[in-house]
DNA sequence: CGACCAATTTGGTCTGACCAATTTCCAAGA
DNA sequence: TCTTGGAAATTGGTCAGACCAAATTGGTCG
């Protein structure tokens, strides 16, 4: 059926979708390691293991006693992964909250970054921002995205947030792959990426941090827009 | 020696403790099981549990042929607690930094919240706000303070963000213990935080998203002034 | 009906064992 | 000398059965 990498990890896909389907609700006593055991023809040390990842995610809490789910309200981050594999199509309200959270993360950072790069930084951030602006707006080829990327990851470098970069490594952990699985590519209209790419170049250039952290707001308003265009036409097709 | 609540989690505090202190660098390859084991006086199982909770961390990457030490900067945003009760004292920049990050956080949520916010989902966060100016900046009491955490515990409610809602999760999972545990209690100035009430109130009552967003920034931008300011009184006295 | 106590259930840990995948290391070959 | 196989040792993954301590359960007594 299931196919992780370890029994352990299975156990836990398992009891993990059980719960994400409410099928053990908050508050619930989840069966004995010894029941879940015998149901999963594992040893108890198999199943303790999976508890183990299930209790670091905050979706159990385990006790002499038993084991109680909690609400996924008051999970870890590290949910919403599985949850947006719970069905063929991600859920599109999820991925919209993604793309705005992360955004604001992003726009944060390059407020950052301006606030604090040295000439040295500054220049570098002129030079990235040249190259992305000789695509025009294109962002469909790897190159391009891959300036893109590149681009935002020294921008986390010199801003130095350990919180945020963190976060981001959740955050990308729980849903790019996702993303890419289910075929989700949001494509933004060409002259309104070069428009932004334009603004974002000059505000950097001008040291206005405000500025480049709106623009950098806009461009993820932008991508949560066509994000659920994709995701629609996704699923009529 | 460590008193945590079973032997796994002290097993995972150490190890975790000596990869956070450096001793074991990424990279690098963990002892085996049996040799921890041995070296705790524990049983392999209670060693493998301590390792399962340090695989979900992404410190460690555990194969056949062994364990091994991840970049820190790629581990998973639970570390951040260990990481301040590394020393006595929590490192001030990872404080200000999560006071940031938490801070924009808040910010996107009072500005999602106004943006969605029904007639009486509106009325209710006037309500609380006018409760909240009754202590004229004064936040010093429990019951003023609880007035403020669920204001913005109602704002997540309203903003119904769930990726915003995970995220603070975790930072409050990590931040809000220790920090109350190194008796860090930041004060603002009664002043700025009457005014910036008011202010917020007049934002909240005209559905300006906006202007209420840059307004809780700036609280934050206070809070972390006095922080600052906090810590580096208690590392002198 | 409520409080208290004993029996049962449940998690936490230990010992010792076997298998499969990886690593290590040495010898054979180029 | 360097490279290349391949066998041996190491290591993680799992299992079985056992014991203890803490929590739950259920019945009894006031």
């Amino acid at each position: 059926m299931s196919q992780g990498k370890t029994l352990s990890h299975d156990i836990a896909m398992s009891l993990r979708t059980d719960i994400l389907r409410q099928r053990y609700q908050s508050g619930d006593r989840l069966p004995s390691e010894r029941d879940l055991a015998a149901k999963f023809g594992a040893s108890r040390g198999a199943v303790r293991e999976a508890m183990s990842q299930l209790e670091q995610l905050r979706l159990i809490k385990v006790q002499p006693g038993g084991a109680r789910v909690q609400a996924v309200e008051t999970a870890s981050i590290a949910i919403l992964g599985p949850m947006l594999t719970l069905d063929e199509t991600p859920n599109a309200a999820l991925v919209d909250q993604f793309l705005q959270t992360f955004g604001a993360l992003v726009s944060l950072t390059i407020r950052e970054a301006i606030a604090t790069a040295n000439a040295e930084q500054h220049q570098r951030m002129q030079t990235a921002m040249a190259e992305i602006r000789k695509y025009q707006g294109d962002f469909t080829g790897a190159e391009s995205k891959g300036k893109w990327f590149g681009f935002l990851e020294y921008l986390a470098t010199v801003a130095n947030n350990l919180v945020v970069q963190l976060i981001g490594n959740d955050l990308k952990a729980q849903f790019v792959g996702n993303m890419l699985n289910a075929d989700v590519r949001p494509m933004i209209n060409k002259t309104t990426t070069n428009s932004i790419m334009n603004r974002l170049d000059k505000a950097i250039k001008a040291s206005d941090k405000d500025l480049a952290s709106m623009i950098m707001t806009e461009y993820f308003d932008e991508l949560r827009l066509a994000s659920s265009q994709a995701m629609q036409s996704r699923q009529a097709g």
